[in-house]
RNA sequence: GGGCGCGUAGCUCAGCUGGUUAGAGCGCACGGUUCACAUCCGUGAGGCCGGGGGUUCGAGUCCCUCCGCGCCCA
């Protein structure tokens, strides 16, 4: 009856689509500066895409924000808003750098020997060949970005807003150059910022010792973790109220070893409980030590280098391993007699984020942001409402953090990423310019002479122009039109992870830099994890590629498992068979439409024009109440319950009720058209709403659906062009409740006849007979008759429907339904004792509830509860005392 | 140490501003080969909603507390 295939076959549709899509130009925005016809008050919807590492491969939480934002951008390009999603990708510093170095490594070579030139080319030619990766796996998800306005952050015009933004700053006097202790990575050998530091409980070991004192036999006893910063020690504190060290403080102490003299300070920040309560002070090495040192305007001495290894004030050591230096040190303290013990001790070990291997907190001459002007202007953005973060207890991290920010490690000892704009004449006077030329002209007008300048040899932090992102891909620092109509962006997506990270750096920056919060509102997702909830990792083995979920289960079953299976901010366990039961929707979707279009292919047009019939008024309403459902909750970010109501609607009413009923519709040629009609209505309405969920299968079956409606079925505004450009169905709050109730009336007989004939092992073929008295639903039901006989399986004949209770019938089963009462003859000798036994049960089951609703009805309940709600009670109440009444009955006559 | 989240059916999870008989998918059991779909249809079993206390006419939902798990910050 028709060429349309029997599964849904994704492969042969999804990149044929996107391309189409994208050809179109649907994915652009439809008012735009560059058009001729453009209307800057056309209100705008916009999201900067998070930029995936360049280099990197798509993985699942790439996956979730594709899923989220391209249901977001789709949902309101459909609701008619102009609506930009701008892609891009970011140039990854580090990341990029090491991938770079390791192929380098693997030719015999490094980026030292090949030079800073060199090595730049190669990391670009590794961005072209491989840039495009990620990009072209986003495509794959369905992302329906403008690609026109791709940005990188390492482009020319992102360059130019990371120069201005740091020159701004520069000049505000909100970033400055010096020497803190900062965390240092020996590995990759550069600075890291204190969020790149990740803590991790490790077992270590807990060094008790003795701290000789100058002139004495005495000695204070000391605990540390890291026995070789001993030899950058510059003080030992103990706390002022401690009375077992009060009397040292002020003495002298000596470095063991080395024998430094170092004071006996006194301090409150010491811990009388832990370890011995004295503590050895290296300011060098341990933030808390630093802070001390600087009450105590300690010197401060740098023991480890940039490898880690030790410095000449080292003594003996130098040139030693950190790790190596600590078991030397030990031992000769061990011979030296000024150990005590070794206690087994949790340690919280920083690591970096990137490499895993342990920061060195050193003091090092670095560029900071000073952060706390930055950070006000942030807060009050979300105190007053300006940015609504959902969800809403983010706002209580995010407020918190900010309230006590420490500055901002910006530069980075790295060679791929954005140079300091930052020149240094020969006597060491610095110049912060946008570029080499202006910073001559600076350094002319200084020193009045000619001078050689170099450039910083430092990059800034990734996270430095990505902070910058939502405005720097629309132009800033100039005033493009792009920037003037699509700024402030929309929403902000992306997962709770990168709050500090990034967006709260953007919203930091976008209000510094132009005027504006940089979006309205953010969004949070949660993190994909595994099945049993373990973080996916590469050594764990349990990494699942969407890529091959793709391959195996199609975009829109991924994306839809992604988008019904989490709530905002709340981490997800993805598990393969839910994916798999969402391809079976799609495929049920497909089955569905290739039911309504073999139909309409197969019926000839007439003009019938029979009034709707109970199934079609119920359609109908719930469809409107499905489309409102959905739209408040999309609204209301609820995009998990959105999918799930649109899922439940099409498969749980449309397809098991409607359709069914549609069959009986379209035998007769007095309601075929109108049914058709109803078919086509819902089915197109329903594909609008779940295409922001699964945007393939569904444009996939609306252009057939449209093709074989052409002009004999058309929606209210026509058919668009497409689904992805077609308008939202906002639905409304049905007016048709009583056929609502009505339907479900039938549907509850239905239902129960249905498990009736289950329980009695009724052949499904076999037809019974049925008699239905109603007072109240006489009518309804007399009306649905050839539902009751198709669905029930009720031979036509035998169906009697009656008003009255006038006599008594023969029947082997009895069953209630409210106020109805259904019999059923089954042509079986029923095991009347069971039947009765049955009968029983259901009696007792009704007469506790009728109990239960008797003491309800009589509490303070029935006065205090509102009156809607006390009457649903009752009116339950009722029905049950009426179907009990009728069993008891029939119980009667059976005995 | 501070903050946050989670604990609901065998498994994975929904359950918005409290409304009185708690839902889904998978799994399980039973029955189904006619013309949309076995990636399906019908029916069913299965839950003192982590424990205790409180507020309320009413608590899975709000408050307190305890237990277990996880995350963030210091």
């Amino acid at each position: 009856m028709t060429n349309i295939p029997k599964t849904y076959d994704f492969k042969s549709t999804e990149e044929r689509l996107y391309n189409w899509w994208e050809q179109q130009g649907y994915f652009k925005p439809k008012n735009q500066p560059q058009n001729e016809s453009f209307d800057p008050n056309v209100p705008t919807y916009v999201i900067a895409i998070p930029p995936p590492n360049v280099t990197g491969e798509l993985h699942l939480g790439h996956a979730m924000f594709v899923a989220m934002e391209d249901l977001m951008i789709r949902y309101h390009r459909m609701c008619g808003l102009s609506t930009l999603w701008v892609p891009g990708s970011d140039h990854a510093g580090i990341a990029t750098q090491l991938q770079v170095e390791k192929s380098l490594s693997a030719e015999g070579t490094n980026r030292e020997e090949i030079g800073r030139t060199k090595f730049l080319e190669r990391v670009w030619d590794w961005k072209h060949e491989y840039g495009s990766k990620i990009t072209n796996q986003l495509r794959r998800l369905g992302a329906s970005c403008d690609w026109d306005r791709e940005r990188f952050t390492l482009d020319d015009g992102l360059s130019i807003a990371v120069r201005e933004a740091f020159v701004r700053l520069y000049s505000k006097g909100l970033i400055y150059r010096g020497p803190r202790l900062i965390n240092w990575s020996p590995g990759l050998k550069t600075a890291v910022s204190d969020l790149e530091v990740e803590y991790s409980q490790e077992p270590g070991t807990l060094y008790y010792f003795k701290y000789p004192l100058k002139d004495s036999d005495e000695y204070i006893p000391v605990a540390t973790t890291r026995p070789e910063t001993i030899l950058g020690d510059t003080a030992v504190a103990v706390h002022p109220e401690d009375k077992r060290y009060q009397h040292f403080v002020g003495k002298t102490a000596l470095v063991p070893i080395i024998e430094r003299e170092i004071p006996v300070i006194a301090d409150e920040y010491v811990d009388q409980d832990f370890g011995t309560g004295a503590l050895k002070i290296t300011p060098g090495h341990d933030p808390n030590d630093y802070e001390i040192g600087q009450r105590h305007n300690l010197p401060v001495i740098s023991v480890l280098d940039r490898s880690a290894n030790v410095t000449e004030v080292g003594g003996p050591y130098v040139g030693l391993d950190r790790f190596e230096a600590r078991k030397q040190i030990w031992s000769d303290m061990n011979d030296a007699n000024l150990t005590d013990r070794e206690e087994p001790h949790m340690l919280n070990v920083p690591r970096t984020q990137r490499g895993g291997e342990i920061v060195e907190p050193m003091i090092s001459t670095q560029w900071f942001v000073s952060m706390q002007p930055l950070a006000e202007a942030a807060l009050k953005a979300v105190k007053e409402g300006r940015i609504v973060i959902t969800p809403a207890r983010f706002e209580k991290t995010y407020s918190n953090w900010l309230e006590n920010i420490r500055d901002w490690c910006i530069s980075r000892q790295l060679w791929w990423g954005h140079r300091l704009p930052v020149w240094y004449a020969p006597d060491g006077s610095l110049f912060c310019a946008h570029n080499e030329e202006e910073a001559y002209k600076q350094a002319i007008e200084k020193l009045g002479k000619e001078i050689t300048l170099k450039q910083d040899e430092d990059v800034l932090d990734t996270w430095f122009s990505s902070g910058l992102w939502p405005f720097s891909t629309l132009g800033w620092p100039e005033e493009t039109d792009d920037l003037k109509y699509f700024y402030p962006t929309t929403m902000l997506e992306t997962g709770y992870d990168i709050l500090f990270f990034w967006v709260a750096r953007m919203i930091m920056m976008g209000i510094e830099f132009t005027g504006q919060v940089p979006f309205k509102q953010v969004y949070l997702h949660g993190l994909v994890r595994d099945e049993q909830g373990r973080k996916m990792s590469k050594t764990l083995g349990n990494v699942i590629d969407p890529l091959q979920v793709m391959d195996e289960y199609g975009t829109d079953a991924l994306r839809f498992t992604l988008l019904t299976g989490s709530t905002p901010g709340n981490d997800m366990n993805l598990s393969i068979e839910r994916v798999k039961a969402n391809r079976n929707f799609a495929n049920k979707i497909w089955n569905a439409a290739r039911y309504v279009i073999g139909k309409i292919d197969a019926i000839p047009q007439n003009d019938s024009h029979n009034e709707l019939s109970l199934a079609d008024l119920w359609i109908i309403a719930r469809l409107e109440e499905t489309c409102e459902t959905c739209t408040r909750l999309l609204k209301q970010h609820q995009y998990s319950q959105a999918g799930t109501t649109a899922y439940e609607f099409i498969w749980g009413e449309y397809a098991d009720w409607y359709i069914e009923i549609s069959k009986l519709q379209l035998a007769d040629p007095n309601t075929t058209e109108a049914t058709l009609r109803i078919l086509v209505d819902v089915l197109d309405k329903t594909l609008r709403l779940l295409h922001p969920f699964i945007p393939f299968i569904t444009e996939e079956i609306w252009q057939q659906l449209k093709s074989t409606c052409k002009d004999r079925f058309t929606p209210e505004n026509g058919w668009s062009e497409a689904l992805i450009i077609a308008p939202w169905p906002a639905g409304k709050i049905s007016d048709a409740s009583d056929s609502v109730a009505n339907f479900n009336h039938l549907t509850e007989i239905i239902r129960t006849i249905r498990n009736a004939r289950s329980e009695h092992g009724i052949a499904n073929k076999q037809k019974i007979g049925a008699t239905i008295i109603t007072s109240e639903q006489s009518e309804m039901i007399s009306g649905q008759r050839h539902v009751l006989v198709s669905l029930a399986k009720i031979e036509s004949e035998r169906l009697e429907i009656k008003s009255v209770d006038d006599s008594s019938v023969a029947t082997d089963i009895s069953l209630v339904v409210g106020t109805t009462q259904i019999y059923l003859d089954i042509n079986e000798n029923v095991n009347t004792e069971a039947e009765a036994s049955r009968i029983e049960n259901e009696i007792e089951v009704l007469e506790s509830q009728i109990e239960r609703l008797e003491k309800l009805l009589d509490s303070p309940f029935a006065d205090k509860a509102p009156k809607d709600i006390v009457e649903k009670e009752r009116h339950r109440l009722t029905q049950h005392r009426v179907s009990r009444n009728t069993l008891t009955k029939r119980l009667e006559e059976l005995k």
